[in-house]
DNA sequence: TATGAATGAGGGTTCATTCAT
DNA sequence: CATGAATGAACCCTCATTCAT
């Protein structure tokens, strides 16, 4: 199923790694491929062998961003949290936990390259687009799940999205101010707002 | 109080000018200083004249949306919309307005510029923040305009930090789909948000 | 017979000051005309009023170098120093009292310019001339001021200069070790020269 | 030993050929890193490829002085004069062949960069007193040669250091005059002095 | 396939100098 | 005479990429 891992499997891995580290780390533009090739400890005519450009490795870190999408983020949640509901915030929680040791430094790698590169690199737009998507249907599947305890008439679409919304511009606040607080204030009147939707979801009329 | 137009302002306005339109529509580090020169017709001893340097121009440019946040941003809003309530949507509305012709690119130019220096520029950080905390504070002065209209026991910061990450978060998502659907999602959502807490305003005690 | 001290004179010698300063510490060459304005307190415009421009300042500097060979160089010399032979060596010893707390940084203004403008800038040439020829001019008188104990067949011209060559040659090879041993060796060697030199002169025939 | 002749060494060699004459006919300073790539016909990519800095690269050429020393400078003087204290001033006149033709012009390409560059270039001292140490060692190697020809109390380290001087020291006379005749005068009280130490050398108790 | 030198356009910045006020 | 913005060539260096071995 997988190809045998041959040096070129090790190879491309490598640069992968490199590349995903510090493209988070520093944003795509300001990441020169000398580095990639530095980091990885690999030669020009090696990563131009299995990347036609540096923009085709974009390509291939945002496609291992969505191979990763279970396995790293969603997993986890799923893992410790069993309730429908919690696992949103679960989910809200966990990029908590990832960035406040960083002081919110970092963000989002995903959000991050939506903002740099939706624009000038049109052939990379779907792939971001397709991981915000895989992220956003993991929500909905669990807002699916929490069933009647939400709303009938609540567009579960829209309010997946807005949990996207609420984490994204919740991480851009706190990597701007070096603080959870405008993070945690999202979260919270989203928490909120959810308690509002259980109460109606709860209030059904029988 | 403003210094006169001499020929220096004009070239600090026409470099002013074009490197904020630049940053935006490329990003800051895509965007090459021959570039700004050459759009803004100067020489490199004339923008280093006025200018340190690149990351001094950036933060000429931030210091320059915080000045213009009343008159471009936020007096159009006051001006079509009384309502305070209102004026929250009134401001998300504009939004998506200004960005709706263009497919939604570009994006917010200080939530570009969040993501992509933030980590990279500490002088810069704070002057996205600045422009952050400004924006929030219009908003926050609205709702306290609204006054018992909303709960006694809502925490307003925390709400109009919110309405910022509806923003940016919706945003962000619009520009990598290039629908406004994601953007209307969200903003539907805390439409509902609203809805209920003027409902719970509205039921105080009396 | 000099000019009244007007502001433009003390502005002259603020930018000759500096410019001595900075040519002597970081080079002709690596001193840009924007530091010396800055160390000067000057405008450009100022600086190009008085000197038609970095060559011509350079020239006036040397000039000032040739005022100040005797206040500064010679003349404390000869305060302290009456014997004409021991002149020479308190010249010498001059030079190592000066450089010594240094580590021998620096090295002689007029050297070191020798050997950076002396083929580039034609018309500079005749002023470091000049002031070598100055320097050797006050060797020489001492050593005709020596008379009869100097041997009559000494070629008093050439030995003048020699004195001069051990202190180029000297403070070279000091600023390259940063030690004092090699400006020693080479006086300590003149000095054993001299010490034959006025053997010969005393065993003269009578 | 060697590497073998590819492409780069070729490119390397043709880069410090260049650098290295273009340093001695200009100075560090005063030479673009563009006027060494024109001059090699290389394009800067290549050049920092083999060279991090234009400061590294001047680290190299004098490394190749070092090398450079033995086969250009000390190999000639010992083949055409075996007399040892002839090779001394052989040695000397030999710089005098080199420069009178061309009117002492450039000088000594080490002696000009110890003055330039020793201060602003802490990694590159070392360099040149490397130059200096093994020209003085040949230097006073040929002193050890002659032996009880000279003077038993002589210390040949200073007179070895004192030959550079002379050559360095008259060697910037002569090229701040343009002519032989300051670079002959001290090179002729060294013969001087070093008539007198052979003859309290060959006066040495039987 | 791996290597690392070669390519050459472009990066941000400083240079000495001029000129309008 | 002072001011400091304007000029534009040149500074050293890095970029993404290609190619010969």
């Amino acid at each position: 199923m997988s190809p045998p891992p041959t040096p070129a499997t090790d190879t491309r891995s490598r640069i992968l790694d490199a590349a995903a580290r510090l493209f988070h780390e520093q944003g795509f533009n300001a990441t020169g491929v000398s580095t990639i090739l530095r980091e990885a400890g690999v030669n020009p005519g090696s990563l131009y062998n299995l990347f036609p450009s540096k923009d085709a490795l974009l390509a291939a870190v945002l496609e291992r961003y969505t191979e990763l999408l279970h396995p790293v983020v969603m997993a986890p949640v799923e893992a410790r949290t069993s309730d429908p509901v919690e696992r949103v915030f679960a989910l809200l929680q966990q990029y908590r936990e990832w960035f406040s040791p960083l002081d919110f430094r970092l963000g989002c790698p995903i959000g991050n390259l939506a903002l740099e590169v939706a624009d000038s690199h049109p052939e990379i737009r779907p792939l971001i687009k397709a991981n915000f998507d895989g992220w956003i249907a993991y929500v909905r599947k669990w807002l699916d799940e929490a069933g009647d305890r939400l709303p009938a008439d609540l567009d579960r679409d829209q309010l997946a999205g807005t949990v996207l919304t609420i984490m994204e511009g919740g991480l851009m606040q706190a990597r701007s101010s070096r603080s959870a607080a405008a993070y945690d204030a999202s979260v919270s009147q989203l928490r909120s707002y959810f308690d509002f939707l259980l109460t109606r979801g709860a209030a059904r009329p029988g």
